[in-house]
DNA sequence: AACCCGAGCAACCGCTGTAAA
DNA sequence: CTTTACAGCGGTTGCTCGGGT
């Protein structure tokens, strides 16, 4: 009706990449771009699917793309923004320079996550002698995702977010200060919007001093509420995600 | 040397939100 | 307003390789 139909099953190839196709698609995007990605197979005379193609692009080929293993500081990072963010992928990776949420989830998945369980074998330790904190069970999300339903679910109610931050002598009075229902529109608003970005954080943190916390009674402040606004609000948010997950390691990275 | 097993990772699948006609 | 494709995301699969027996 409206656009050609979908990607045609047939005559597409599959499977592991050739270095040929790597260079056709590499020398066309670097010559022409990626806009269209259904007609760039054709047009670069590619037997892949668009998909296929936008995805070995933006996993490998990439010309930003860091390989290599990752770094402490960068392992560290996944564990405090998988707490934060859960199983958001993309904007795990959208913090970490080069790294692709594919990468991050392969990491994640078969090597990380495993550092979480407290019986974790001796060969894995051995294998990646990475010093670490204690083992830790595996944490939901502190911040319930709106777009999955998950919100309204009991799970991820703010009892989750109080157990989270109840390492903090503040986990009480942040719980009161608003309800599940308006944690979620807060959350939704200035959490994931755009202008809450890490960089954001820290320069809040360098503004008020990353030493400054744990401190529960500046989180109390009138001036410092979720509803506040923007800058004041993502500095509320920063704050209690120093209390809940000591971000003010990720701010002297 | 041969086999087995598990880790690592690239790639695919299916779903969802959005844009376009 | 409806329909459909596109783009992106997260989950999963399956292949490869290295270490252990």
């Amino acid at each position: 009706m409206v656009r050609a139909p979908c990607c045609e099953k047939m005559g597409v190839k599959k499977g592991p990449w050739t270095p040929e196709e790597d260079r056709i698609l590499v020398d066309y995007i670097q010559r022409y771009g990626h806009g269209n990605w259904r007609a760039l197979p054709k047009q670069a005379g590619l037997l892949r699917c668009g998909k296929s193609c936008r995805l070995r692009w933006a996993n490998y080929l990439r010309p930003d793309i860091k390989r290599g293993n990752f770094t402490k500081e960068e392992e560290e990072m996944i564990f405090k923004l998988h707490e934060l963010l859960g199983n958001r992928w993309s904007a795990i990776a959208a913090r970490l320079p080069g790294r692709t949420d594919n990468e991050i989830k392969n990491v994640w998945h078969t090597y990380l996550k495993k550092r979480l369980m407290p019986n974790q074998t001796v060969k894995e330790s051995k294998k990646r002698a990475i010093h670490t904190s204690e083992p830790k069970t595996e944490s939901k999300p502190i911040i319930p995702r709106s777009d999955s339903g998950l919100a309204t679910s009991p799970e991820y109610s703010m009892s989750g977010f109080s157990s989270s931050v109840a390492d903090g002598n503040s986990a009480a009075t942040v719980e009161e200060s608003f309800s599940s229902e308006e944690f979620t529109e807060i959350i939704d608003e200035r959490f994931w919007s755009e202008t809450l970005s890490m960089d954001d954080c820290f320069a809040t943190t360098m503004q008020y001093g990353a030493s400054e916390t744990p401190s529960g009674d500046q989180i109390n402040e009138p001036s410092l509420s979720p509803l506040s606004s923007n800058s004041e609000g993502m500095e509320f948010w920063w704050r209690v995600f120093m209390e809940a997950g000591e971000m003010k390691d990720l701010a002297l990275i």
